[in-house]
This record gives structure tokens, C-alpha cells and sequence, in this order.
DNA sequence: TTGGGTGCAAACTCTTTGCAGCGTT
DNA sequence: AACGCTGCAAAGAGTTTGCACCCAA
């Protein structure tokens, strides 16, 4: 799934809210961007076009849309958010040099597996981060 | 590793900190805790014996020398603070009744196997999150 | 036309920090 | 005696909220 501005309207109107400007501003630089910005990031992209606070609003409604995800990648750290990918995904942060890898694989899907026949608990949401060192900084 | 009053005092000495009465008395409480306690929960149940300021830091004290571990269980929760525990081990929590089940297994170890041999990653921490719908609340 | 959405500013929560005095080493 | 730690109060970051106006449906 790839949600162009366009399907944007469209899956706002669905989920019944209204396909807005500042929405689809929002949206658009998020797409933009390389994955993994704070909200302060995205304020900076779109500059003085949308306020901080709609910001704000306009990524908790992505979110309960299931179109975008927040992670927090360190202890204090501010929330970082990416649009939802459809295959499952974690996040190796590298805490020697700070890099970021998405890492997409069957590890979630293990997780989910193994909690539904064994405990019978029902994921929906999974959240895995990683730190260590990445391979070039393992020296 | 279990580490009682008495030992706190060693393992900080052995850290470099100084063994105080504020960081017994907030290592008592964190033990004393079913787990999964917030920095307030912690200041309610210590009442006025011991500063939230010098909660915070000494559980920062704590975290660094290995002791105690924080999660985020939701989106924009407080840390949630516990006494690290040996094995590796992960949150299950439900949606649907707030539940949050202590989960130990091979799964984390697993991980830690599958990013060391593919990736080259040399993995430090493992913070896993699983929200979704416990047994009971399946219905 | 109507009510959901926006900008603006203020408030709020969680957490950190500066500083003077206290207590461990 | 020295200096790390504490309480207190104030600041800081990130995020949310109240309200009047605006605009999508």
C-alpha cells in the first residue's frame, strides 16, 4: 500500500474526517521524508504553513488510520514517526554512531506466532527496538 | 542475581556512587513493587521520605550500573521503571484491560542470535513491546 | 449551513538542572 | 576535610487543550 496524496482524501473521508490542506501538507512531508522524524522535524519541512499543534493532530489521525507509526528510539527521546509500513518491521539504533536501520524481516511475524499458539494472546502491534553497535562500528 | 539492600551498597560502592539513604530507600521501593511502576507511583510510595528529583536520578543511577530497566508500554506514557531482571524478557500488553504480563523466553535470545550471524549486529538491548488482546479479554 | 478543523496561545506532564547545604568516604 | 548527593525551586522539552474563526461536506 501506497498512499499517495490523492488516496490521502480518500482514506480521511473513509474513516470520516475531513480531507484538509494542512492534512495533506502533513502527509506529503512525511512521505518526503527519510523515515524516522520528530514532529519538530516535520515543522521545519513545512515551515510556517501548518502550526505545530496541527501537526500534532493531523499524525494521531494518521496513526488511528493505520497509515503512520510512532516510535520512541531511545530512553528520553522525542517521538519519532514514519508512515506505516505494510510488512512488519523493527528498528536497529546503532548507539555508537546513532544510525537508524529498518530492518524488515519474520521476526515479527515469529512473535506474532508464537504469542498466538502458545498464550493465546492476539498482537496487533509490535514494537522492537534494537540497540548495539552496527557492523562498522564493531571495529 | 538478586540484589538485596545490603548488596545495593556494594554494587554502587563498586560503581563509584556513594551508598545513601535516598538510593536504598527508592531501590527498596522499586523492589517492593509489583513492577512496572511509574516515577510518581514510586514518590506515592515513598512518600515525602526521598525528592522526585532525586528519584529520577537515582534510578538514573540504577539503569546505568545495570540494576533497573525502563519501558514505555504506550504511546505517550511515563516510563515505567522495574528492577532488571536476568533474563531477557519482554511486555505483553493488553489493549482491551491494561494488563501488562511479564513474558520470559527464548524469543529475545532469539533475536539477539538472528541480527549477531546475518547482520553483523552486536546487540546490547532488547526492548519489545506487544500490545494486542490478552486471553481473557479475546472473548 | 453546519460542525469538524485550524491557528494561536496558554497550559500541562514528565523530566532535568542550578545551587547551597548536608552526609558519605 | 573533600566532594558527591540531596532537597528545593525553577526551567526545559514535548505534547495537549481552549477558543474563536474558517472551510469542507
Amino acid at each position: 500500500m501506497d498512499v499517495t496524496t490523492i488516496e490521502l482524501d480518500q482514506v480521511l473521508r473513509q474513516g470520516g474526517y475531513r480531507a484538509t490542506s494542512p492534512r495533506r501538507i502533513v502527509w506529503d512531508a512525511l512521505r518526503r521524508a527519510a523515515g524516522h522524524v520528530t514532529v519538530e522535524e516535520l515543522a521545519a519541512e513545512v515551515g510556517d504553513e501548518v502550526d505545530l499543534a496541527s501537526i500534532y493532530r493531523a499524525l494521531a489521525v494518521f496513526e488511528e488510520l493505520g497509515l503512520a507509526r510512532m516510535s520512541r528510539l531511545g530512553d528520553g527521546d522525542a517521538g519519532r514517526w514514519e508512515p506505516a509500513h505494510p510488512d512488519e518491521h523493527f528498528h536497529l539504533v546503532c548507539t555508537e554512531c546513532g544510525d537508524v536501520d529498518h530492518h524488515i524481516g519474520s521476526l515479527v511475524a515469529q512473535i506474532r506466532d508464537h504469542l498466538d499458539e502458545g498464550h493465546g494472546f492476539q498482537t496487533d502491534n509490535v514494537e522492537l527496538v534494537v540497540n548495539g553497535r552496527c557492523r562498522r562500528c564493531r571495529s
